[in-house]
RNA sequence: GUCCCCGUAGCUCAGUUGGACUAGAGCAACAGCCUUCUAAGCUGUGGGUCGCAGGUUCGAAUCCUGCCGGGGACGCCA
């Protein structure tokens, strides 16, 4: 908040003054903290790209600029450095208190409607790995985006009339010999996880098919009765789906992700989403019916020639098959333009579930709706994160809202995109797949519900959650804590872990999923930053049981002057938490999230040394423990702020 | 075949809208630090032709071209 204040005076001063004495006009200043902070706390780096338009020497135009420069409040003096350098040198102790009050408060914005669709999984097993990164990776955009200022809604969208779901379908109606009555049985059965249970099954059905090539035709007489909502099937489809999507959510609930809605594909069939858009496709000339070669008989987007799919054999992009069926990505575009409000039909909505903290998970329905359901859709931008297998159809759907003329909603249309997770050949090994010579050698090995492999979420909290209760309870400094309480730490603890160890890679990084490195604590990890916090806390915390005073209150900090005395690696506590609301911002405009997980990192071993070399409640001065104090009070705001944006646990003790 | 991503220390990764320095962390290895706010921590040591070769530039891990290695996408699947 100062520094952005700060940063928005210079530039505007900057700009300004090169006009004038240079008659140049800048379209940017770069501003920007030098690699150390000895050197100062705000540098820009102009005079040197300054010096090619003037052609004169960088250091010359420096000194010249710096001469007389207006300096914005907190902005003690500037200087030439290095090559042509403008450093600035803060007030620290002015700049200290004022940032006190402000930590993390975020910039100022016009609230936009953005609809955030993440998850998405096939409703027919159990969630692996591969979803948690897309959950966990939506889940913090739309805390970023709200911590923003933006109206963000969670879309969970669920495929509940796809092959996928009819594949378990047809296992239990032709190899378990199975009806609605038996599955809800099994549904009900405590000692059984469904979505576990469905796992197996539908990779069981996968092999059957391969041996059995001729019960391909239950599936086909599957889909067609899911998709007519006949009779029994029907009836299995949805039970099935239902009681997975409750599995996922309380997996999901776990970690803290909760939604706003469930659109169901169903529903868009059943309201005829695809028929509207398709009207609309074949007014507008993006879609046409090819009487000849090889995509005879069927409505195709043509794409050749448009910037996207530049070089590309065969760009076309079939909707309406030969048969007359809607392809998937058909129905993805109909989706689509209802979350923008360009398509003139809507959903009903009801009550799916109530979260225990009271918000309400909405599904869509083509029936009578509840009243009380809010609005949703009409979105002004729209994050769909998928994983980069999917970018070229994401395209097309963009694309098919630019051939509709709704330019501003295409460029609104952000594919979210990261690479997948796969596992370690050495990670398989030791959850009993089958590793072949060849694979052994690969650097991964890709995750396959079809095939049963991966790592289910579930299997992964419950791994991560015992170790960390061990922990806890192996610490020596931890007696005193009741069972439910040790329970509840190794929860905290095990959810910090996870939570961070699927943001800190960059997105477009494969995660080789290894259990020891993602069991760890130490080191670039959740429960380094949860600890460096429970540390900060016990500070506080001893302090006030002993009664030695921080001198924290307005009054104390007016009387100290805090400048001489704030030491560089006090100081950089300061700096460093002042830059993190624009790292936010940079995160959330690249979709690069580990930008904030790291700067955290990088914050809290800056703490953890500070800890090690100035211990504050055994201060005898005054005036050095309040510095300290202040310093430590600002790390402390901060990663309350920010683990609570990343929805990381701060634990009561570890 | 066309397109996209990745290649930086033994391993996993930061750093890439060109810039300050000796290219940074974590893990692993080695050596220290717990009567002092919790050692899930701290301090130190060793460890690198930034895949290769050219080019642009005052300046390149970062930009351009080509190549090599690994992964992925391009379906009347979803």
């Amino acid at each position: 908040m100062i520094l952005e204040q700060i940063t928005e005076q210079l530039t505007e001063t900057l700009e300004t003054r090169v006009l004038t004495l240079f008659g140049h006009a800048l379209d940017r200043v770069v501003l920007q903290s030098p690699p150390r902070l000895a050197m100062g706390d705000l540098a820009t780096p102009l005079c040197l790209e300054l010096a090619k338009v003037l052609k004169r020497k960088p250091r010359e135009i420096a000194e010249t600029l710096a001469k007389d420069l207006k300096l914005p409040m907190f902005v003690q003096k500037v200087s030439v450095e290095g090559a042509g350098y403008l450093n600035f040198r803060f007030d620290r102790g002015a700049f200290t208190v004022a940032h006190m009050q402000s930590v993390m408060s975020p910039p100022a914005h016009a609230g936009e409607r953005v609809i955030v669709e993440h998850t998405n999984i096939n409703p027919n097993k159990a969630a692996h790995i591969g979803h948690l990164r897309n959950a966990v990776l939506g889940d913090t955009l739309v805390r970023c985006l709200e911590w923003l200022g933006e109206h963000v809604e969670t879309q969970n969208y669920i495929d509940d009339t796809g092959v996928q779901v009819a594949d378990v379908v047809v296992a239990f109606e032709h190899l378990l010999k199975e009806g609605p009555a038996d599955v809800q049985k099994r549904i009900e059965d405590p000692t059984v996880r469904f979505d576990y249970f469905c796992w197996d099954l539908y990779s069981r059905m996968a092999n059957y098919y391969i041996d059995h090539p001729e019960a391909e035709a239950w599936r086909r007489d599957t889909l067609h009765r899911i998709e007519t909502r006949e009779g029994d099937t029907s009836k299995l489809a949805e039970l099935i789906s239902r009681a997975i999507v409750r599995r996922h959510s309380t997996t999901m609930l776990r970690l803290g992700i909760e939604y706003d809605l469930l659109p169901k594909e169903s529903d868009i069939i059943a309201l005829h989403f695809w028929d509207r858009a398709f009207e609309l496709l074949k007014k507008s000339g993006a879609v046409i019916h090819e009487r000849e070669g090889k995509h005879k008989g069927c409505w195709v987007m043509k794409l050749e020639g448009t910037a996207d799919f530049e070089g590309m054999d065969e760009p076309d992009k079939i909707l309406v098959r030969s048969n007359g069926t809607v392809t998937y990505t058909g129905k993805d575009i109909a989706y689509q333009l209802w979350k923008f409000g360009l398509l003139d039909r809507t959903f009903n909505y009801r009550k799916f579930m109530s979260y225990p903290d009271g918000r309400i998970l909405w599904e869509t329905t083509a029936a009578d709706g509840s009243p009380e359901a809010p609005k949703f859709g009409s979105a002004q931008r729209v994050f769909n994160v998928i994983d980069v297998r999917q970018a070229y159809l994401q395209r097309v759907v963009r694309e098919g809202l630019r051939l509709l003329d709704h330019q501003r909603e295409a460029d609104n249309s952000i594919h979210f995109s990261y690479e997948m997770v796969a596992l370690t050949p050495a990670t398989a090994e030791a959850l009993g797949l089958e590793v072949s010579e060849t694979d052994r050698k690969r650097p991964f090995l890709e995750m396959s519900g079809r095939r049963g492999v991966g790592v289910k979420i579930d299997d992964l909290i419950d791994a991560m959650q015992s170790k960390a209760t061990e922990a806890v309870r192996e610490g020596s400094k931890r007696e005193g804590l009741s069972d439910a309480e040790i329970e509840q730490l190794g929860r905290e603890i095990a959810i910090g872990a996870i939570r961070y160890f699927m943001l800190k890679f960059g997105r477009n990084k494969v995660i080789a999923f290894d259990f020891n490195e993602a069991l760890t604590f130490e080191g670039d990890s959740g429960p380094y930053l949860q600890y460096s916090t429970v540390r900060v806390e016990n500070i506080f915390r001893k302090m006030q049981e002993r009664g030695v005073d921080a001198k924290l209150d307005d009054a104390s900090l007016n009387a100290l002057t805090l400048n001489e005395g704030l030491s560089d690696e006090m100081w950089e506590l300061v700096r460093r938490s002042a830059d993190l609301p624009a790292a936010v911002q940079r995160a959330v405009e690249s979709l690069e999230l580990s930008v904030i997980t790291h700067e955290l990192f990088e914050l809290s071993q800056k703490f953890n040394s500070f800890y090690h070399k100035y211990p504050i409640m055994n201060e005898k001065d005054d005036a050095e423990r309040q510095r300290r104090a202040v310093c430590a009070e600002v790390f402390r705001r901060t990663m309350r702020s920010a683990l609570d944006l990343l929805a990381i646990p701060v634990p009561e003790r570890m």
